[in-house]
DNA sequence: GTCTATACGTGGATAGAC
DNA sequence: GTCTATCCACGTATAGAC
């Protein structure tokens, strides 16, 4: 029960963690800014996370690849014709960045921080996400090579079009990327 | 005299101070990291840098800014036909990214710095990159509209290439949308 | 123009009551 | 699980000699 209670408080923070984490990076990420976006007081962050910032930032990582796993690659192998499996990715993903106006906290941490837990674990999700895309691109009957040559430049135009469109302060770019990719990713 | 003793020796710390920057992130630029890598102390940092870390990054956007508008605009302006110009345009920014194995000093800052006025020259220079690459295009015989698409495009690769670059610890993905824009950029 | 020494605030982290 | 109070190290910045 204790461990429970724990648990489910700890899962709640993280959410907010992340945000801050990126909105600011990860040395821009004062306990105090934590502490005034979270609620929490210093002592209470380091209940729940009794290393620091070190485990915060794992903490958020490990909840970004789970989160990754289930709405990306979850989708991309469900059950529906790949076609609207593609769909509703990039809807999720267009959700999840807001349109355009939100950055990629893995991409900034990527740029920023230097761990080697983190950084592989970086590695790995980008993998999966451009492995992902190839194999639904695939199975809609695109020759392997075609296929991964898609998925990578997909990858590449989303965080393209985040950075230009943060860039420039213009979700423009983001929305028209999105919108060719539903047309051109399964096209044969 | 003075002056220009002061001036020159300003100018040659600030690419020290730039790639300072560009590894660590603003907040991460601490003193001691930046005397490390220039070899000068603190109290010789604020000799040439009265205001600290913000007149630091002010200069250092400052001189990007300025490099931009020499190598790249300057490039895409020359007198040569539109393919040259284009080609030696990539050319300078294979370089420059160093193969894709280095992240761009402007999309970092523009994820993590907050302030209005380099905000905006952050903004500044990713527009005038689209217009330049706009205008090439249209030289080449391609119609507005889509020469403004393809340019947008361009620096959306560009940029998303050195991400995932960076981010799967692989080149690759750079080296080929280099290639690519080579062939694709000017194509009637 | 660079150095040593130092002041001062902030950030990260802990103790212990409730 | 959260709070107040506190500690210490580090980061920014300055003073003043050379």
């Amino acid at each position: 029960m204790k461990e429970t209670r724990e648990r489910r408080s700890r899962d709640e923070v993280v959410p907010q963690l992340r945000e801050v984490f990126r909105r600011f990076g990860y040395d821009g990420a004062t306990l105090t800014r934590i502490s005034e976006h979270t609620g929490l007081g210093r002592a209470s962050l380091y209940h729940h996370f009794p290393n620091g910032k070190d485990e915060m930032i794992q903490a958020v990582f490990e909840q970004t690849e789970a989160a990754f796993e289930r709405e990306i690659l979850g989708r991309l192998r469900s059950a529906l014709p790949p076609q609207e499996r593609v769909r509703t990715v990039l809807e999720y993903i267009w959700t999840h960045y807001k349109g355009g106006s939100t950055t990629c906290f893995l991409a900034l941490l990527s740029l920023t921080y230097n761990g080697d837990e983190i950084s592989a674990g970086i590695q790995r999700v980008f993998r999966k996400w451009i492995t992902g895309f190839t194999d639904v691109i695939r199975e809609s009957g695109v020759p392997l090579k075609e296929a991964r040559l898609r998925a990578e430049d997909a990858v590449i135009q989303i965080q393209g079009a985040l950075v230009v469109a943060i860039a420039i302060n213009d979700p423009g770019p983001f929305q028209r990327v999105m919108r060719k990719l539903g047309d051109s990713l399964l096209r044969n």
